[in-house]
DNA sequence: AAAATTTTTAGATTTTTTCTAAAAAACACT
DNA sequence: AGTGTTTTTTAGAAAAAATCTAAAAATTTT
């Protein structure tokens, strides 16, 4: 484990918001300031394929999350904004209609969320 | 309906595979000799967020489905290949549990599939 | 068919990500 | 701790992906 891997995984999991690779560049560069964009991005994909964290793609961006744990990523249609929610059972679902075990799953919703829906 | 919408929605329904913006760019061009790669992008854009279309981000590249139709995506984790699975009553399932209708969802599963689980 | 609007175009530009080869750090083994 | 081996990092260049621009063309409206 490199001092760069744990400033970048520090970052992610830090707060449960998604960070984007850029930002994650540059709060890591608060705690190690010498580390490379490279780094970043290679340690995002080493993640990633670890399975220790989980990429997103959203409209406009690619974010990560800190937990690689199965759950929904609501996002909102007018204002982009993105929440996570537990969906139980979903897996075995997918595991019977399949025939077969699966690895891992991202579930991504379109909706509107409370405070959009108001106006 | 311009003809250069109608030739990229021609080559996206084409075959039930899922394409890059820069093979669709290629195709295109093959109806169209003088499209303009912005105008593929735009277009895309445009297919996507009118729900005519959806666009799937895979590990190493993006791509587009012809269908917005719910249904699963199996990516197979070694040889990255994709394959379509409908699931009923996912919606359902989810609105339930959040209480509230949803617009749109895409469902992405990570599983290993025929041909390579015989290796 | 004229006017107004929208879309396309080619290429430059920007943004995002990856590559490179040398240096540094981490790891494995005594 | 010391040595050798392997892996990771680095800075910057390069490549890849997507967007922007303003003029021209096509489409739509009237």
């Amino acid at each position: 484990m490199t001092r760069q891997r744990a400033a970048i995984l520090e970052v992610i999991r830090a707060e449960p918001r998604h960070y984007t690779a850029e930002e994650i560049f540059e709060k890591a560069k608060q705690i190690l300031p010498s580390i490379s964009r490279a780094t970043v991005y290679n340690n995002l994909n080493a993640l990633a394929s670890e399975h220790l964290i989980r990429r997103i793609c959203l409209a406009d961006a690619d974010v990560y999350d800190r937990s690689f744990e199965p759950h929904v990523h609501l996002i909102c249609e007018k204002c982009g904004g993105i929440r996570d929610m537990r969906l139980d059972g979903l897996a075995e679902t997918l595991e019977s209609a399949l025939g077969q075990s699966v690895s891992s799953y991202e579930f991504k919703v379109e909706y509107i969320c409370d405070g959009c829906r108001k106006h």
